[in-house]
DNA sequence: CAGCATCCCCGCAGATACTG
DNA sequence: CAGTATCTGCGGGGATGCTG
């Protein structure tokens, strides 16, 4: 697979010091990166839409998220020249095929979930009584 | 999909307050766990192995991120009882699962990745140059 | 409504030192 | 070699206020 990358500190958001490579997979893969793309593949939101519908998500992030995947050409931004404003947002060709990895990820934990949680409680037990048998 | 929370702030490692679905995706997709868990899909690999194959992690980040993807049961720990200390990890079952799909993405980020840097420069030139035409 | 600017906190993550 | 423990910084990200 060969992900690994050579030597220099970077920030996440602005870091362009890190291999493209790298770089794009941490967009698609960021905290509410993840969630735009999956909330954008049923249909197009509205701002406050993807708001509310992500949940917990301030503006701020929101907006930075959504600038990203935009420049990235994975979102179109779509701002109706109308009072109030309105902005559509929805996946381009790009994007679709990123939410669709993405998509299977989520549906991949949502399966999995129980086992996973399972696991950790075994782990935990192992921790909490190591040779107690 | 219905990926949303309600509300409750949380730290990303150990912030067990965030619904169990929207923890687990961060578990997997997290900065280091989507390069180990690509890693190990190759062949396991011990410790100073991973940190050689992902490149730029400190010690205590692949700890940390081995830990957590142990705990929910999608690498497996195996610690030989050997001086010098010698620990193999490797993905177990469900792991594999999570880390194929983990690969999905990658592999898309390498294919796209030429379209996303082009889409990039034509965000960054419409937005120095929004009107001169 | 959609977004930008600013302030500020705290937790992620690197550096360093130590242990088995 | 494979970790653990502790300190520290700095940037991610929330809160608030303002604009078009």
């Amino acid at each position: 697979m060969a992900v690994s990358e050579e030597v220099g500190s970077a920030p996440l958001v602005a870091g362009e010091a890190m291999c493209p490579h790298r770089l794009i997979l941490e967009h698609v893969t960021s905290r509410w990166g993840v969630l735009v793309l999956i909330e954008l593949l049923d249909r197009p939101h509205r701002f406050s839409e993807l708001r509310r519908a992500i949940g917990r998500v301030s503006e701020k992030m929101l907006t930075q998220t959504l600038q990203t995947l935009e420049r990235d050409g994975l979102v179109h931004r779509d701002a109706k020249p109308v009072i109030p404003p309105r902005v559509d947002y929805s996946l381009t060709g790009l994007g679709r095929e990123a939410a669709e990895q993405v998509r299977g990820l989520a549906m991949w934990t949502e399966e999995r979930m129980a086992e996973v949680l399972t696991a950790r409680e075994a782990y935990d037990a192992r921790k909490n009584a190591p040779d107690q048998g």
